[in-house]
Order: C-alpha cells, then structure tokens, then sequence
DNA sequence: ATTATCTATAGATCTATAGATAATGC
DNA sequence: ATTATCTATAGATCTATAGATAATGC
C-alpha cells in the first residue's frame, strides 16, 4: 500500500492525528469554514465548531488566522477571482476577434463553471448579510468588476430594442443574477449540463437574440474558450 | 394636533414610553426583528439587539414570542403569501380569458411589485442558511409552489424552441429567480419603474418572445391585474 | 531554535426562566 | 383579575489570549 506518510512537519502532534487529508493546516481550516458557513450561516459557526471539524483545538486556528473575518475574506476571493482572470482576457477581444455575443457567451459559459465547481458551494457566501459591511468592500468590488463586463458585453450584444429599454447597469444586474441561478441550484441538488445550457440560453435571449443567434454565440463561445483554455 | 393617545392598554408600562407606534407591541417587535435580520442576519441578531430597537427589555420578548425562530417564521410567510394568493386566482383563467403570456406577465408584475414594498426587504431572509433547515419546511413549500406556477406558465408561454430545451422545472428557476433580482436592487438602493419594467421584459424574453410579443403580453398583463385588483 | 500544536481560562456575551410590579377592567 | 411589562439571574455558550509542550531542523 502506498500510505506515504507526508514529509512530517515540525509542530507539536495533534491530539487527534491528521487522517489522511493532503491539504495544508491552513487549507484544511478554510475548508471546514466553508462547508459550515454555507451550511449554517457566519455567525451560527462558531469557532469551536470549525476546529472540531479539522480535528484541532479551537484555540489553534488562531496561530493560522486572526478569526472568522479573516477566513471569509481569503474564501470569497476565491469565488470570484477565476471567472475574474479569464473575463478580463475575454473583453480585450471584442470586436475584433469575437463578437460581443460571443464573448458574453463565454463570460457566462465560464462564470456558470466555476460557480458550479466551487468548494461547497461558498458562492453563497455572497449572500450573507455579514458581507455587506466595509469589511469586504474589496471582495465587492471585483464582483461589481464582473457585474460590469456583464453590462457591457450585454448592451453591445443586445439588440436594438433590448438595448433602448435596458440600461447597461441594469441588464448588467440582470445577468450575472441570471448566471448565479446556478448557485440556487447546486443547494437543491446536483448541477446538470442542461442546467447550465439553459442559464447561458436565457442569458442570450435576455440581450434579444433569437434562436439562430443563440446557436451562433455559443458556437463562437466554444471556439473562444478553446483559445484561452488552461 | 390630533395627538390621540390611543387607547392605553393594560399592563406595566414601559420604561421608556412607547414613543408613537400605531403598531401592537407584536407587530413592533416583528418589524425590528424584520430589519435586524435583513441587516446583520438572523444569528447575528440578538434578542437584546431587538428588544433595544423596540425599546422594551430582553426579557419582554418572550411574553410574545417562544424566541427568533418564532418571529422568523412569521416573517417568513408574510413575503410571498401576497404573491401566493393573487397567483391562485390567476393560473385558473388559462387559457380561457387570459394568454399564459399574459398571465406570466402579471405574475411577475405581482411578485415583483411585492418583494419591493416588502418592509425591510425581507425577501433575502429567504437566501439565509437558517432558512434551509426543516424548521422552515412550511415556508418553503409555499415558495416552491410558487416556483411551479412559474415554471407552468413560463412554459406554456414558451416559444417552441425555448419550450423543447428548457424544461418546466428549470424554467422556474430560471423565472423566479429573474423576479427576484429585485431583492438585490433593493440591497444596492431604490428601485425604479425601469427596473420593474427590465425585470418583467426579460422574463418574457427568456420564453422565447420578441419584441412584439413581449409588449401584447405586457398589455394584457395590465389588464388582466386591473380585473383582479384589490 | 522554530514550528504547530496543546491546555487553561478570563471576560463577554447570549437565551430563557422565575418572580415582582404597575397599569387597566370588572 | 388580567395583562404587559419589569428586574434579576443561572447556565451555556463563545472569542481570544497566555503560556506550556512535543515535534522537527540545524
């Protein structure tokens, strides 16, 4: 059996040994967090409880963060800042290489993935009211990034009867709502491609495109990712 | 100055008077506990912090309610059954008087008329962890029935295309979530007849609609609610 | 010596109950 | 007598700090 025992690290044992996971003391705590923060709620975690989960003492988180704040912050960071990296390539190249609704496309294709991959679901997070206070108004500000793009390649997308109804701001507010249908989902049960196909459908037909044209963006869309890919 | 001084009701007095509240002390500490929750969230609200903005004792609280899972509930239930209501008297004058475009339509006129005059804004208890655990089960099927007279009628109202990707089920999801994106506008700040109107449009469009379409099914929304009218 | 944990605990809550009290209403 | 409040408080948390300890690494 390959048990591999993991370089051990200096540091007192843990009253209760390690298990088995392959994650960094710290990494392990922001897991737990995670989990019992989308479960339960920020306040309703106690620091007890996420300890008792990693399997250390409650005092012991703190030699890893200064409390809970500090913990959600590096998490919701994490939620954001992947569809954030690829957006800001994607926009560079429209118009001239990729439609507007190709890009948008794109933008949602992969905002609705990484919602949908995301540890324990922690897009929730966003939700909670202890994230509305300044404390987080760095980690609002790139949702508010993203927010925008939606706005912007949606309106560029949009027909012209769309486009003279809906303000970009709107429609941008409109359609990442849309895309983070996808978190409201993952709480009911698993996430299907047909879930996932009909969010980047109806973000299409919110901008006014047609059938054909839905078709037409996501084909372009396929063809963009592929080009950025990891 | 027509400073009545309502009918004094049996009972210590406060220690601090009452100020001016119309309001029975039960409805007074429903709509703190109402704003608090929707403010700090529902753990992170203390039955201190809700006796202190209704100006009365901790320990008071309890003479109204057995605690704040009490008070929740009945929160709860007041934002959507307004919705719930008007919806039942709609979805039976399909098809016969009424399009099931049209009576989308003033569905999500009503639902979206009523989560912006909800006091305090309390639609986004409903995205709050507490809220997923059973104790809420009563609550929650009520708002999943709302979420099936979406589906319903979104895809009767379908276009054909729309109708063959996207399933009733998914299709309510979609729709009540779009109608919900006013809870997030509510956050940001006030909202505006153009967002109403934003709101309701795309979800028209998300159907399948075009423009046309999406302006005949507004018409008849218009009257269709004219008739219902309280 | 450094690191990562541990044990112990102070101080600050917070919830919910018991029992007293100050009004009204009969 | 009934009602709606009050005061006081027990018991259960919960957070964050101080200081000890058991490893590794030099």
């Amino acid at each position: 059996m390959p048990s591999d025992d993991r370089p051990a690290r200096p540091g007192r044992p843990r009253a209760v040994p390690n298990g088995d996971s392959a994650l960094s003391p710290r990494d392990q705590i922001l897991d737990a967090a995670a989990a019992l923060f989308v479960e339960h709620g920020i306040s309703a975690t106690s620091t007890r409880a996420i300890a008792e989960r990693v399997g250390i003492r409650q005092a012991s988180l703190y030699y890893h963060f200064a409390g809970k704040d500090d913990m959600l912050v590096e998490l919701l960071t994490t939620s954001v800042r992947p569809s954030l990296e690829v957006v800001r390539g994607l926009e560079s190249r429209v118009p001239s290489s990729a439609s507007a609704a190709g890009a948008l496309a794109a933008l949602v294709v992969i905002d609705v993935e990484t919602l949908a991959r995301t540890p324990h679901n922690i897009g929730t997070l966003y939700l909670l009211p202890e994230v509305q206070g300044e404390r987080y108004d760095g980690f609002r500000a790139e949702r508010t990034e993203l927010q925008d793009t939606y706005g912007r390649l949606g309106s560029l997308a949009a027909d012209s009867d769309v486009a003279a109804a809906i303000s970009p701001v709107r429609l941008g507010g409109i359609l990442i709502q849309l895309a983070e249908t996808v978190i409201q989902l993952r709480r009911d049960g698993a996430v299907e491609d047909a879930d996932r196909d009909a969010i980047v459908a109806t973000c299409l037909r919110a901008c006014g495109l047609d059938t054909a044209a839905v078709a037409d963006a996501r084909r372009e869309a396929a063809s963009l990712l592929a080009a950025v890919a990891v």
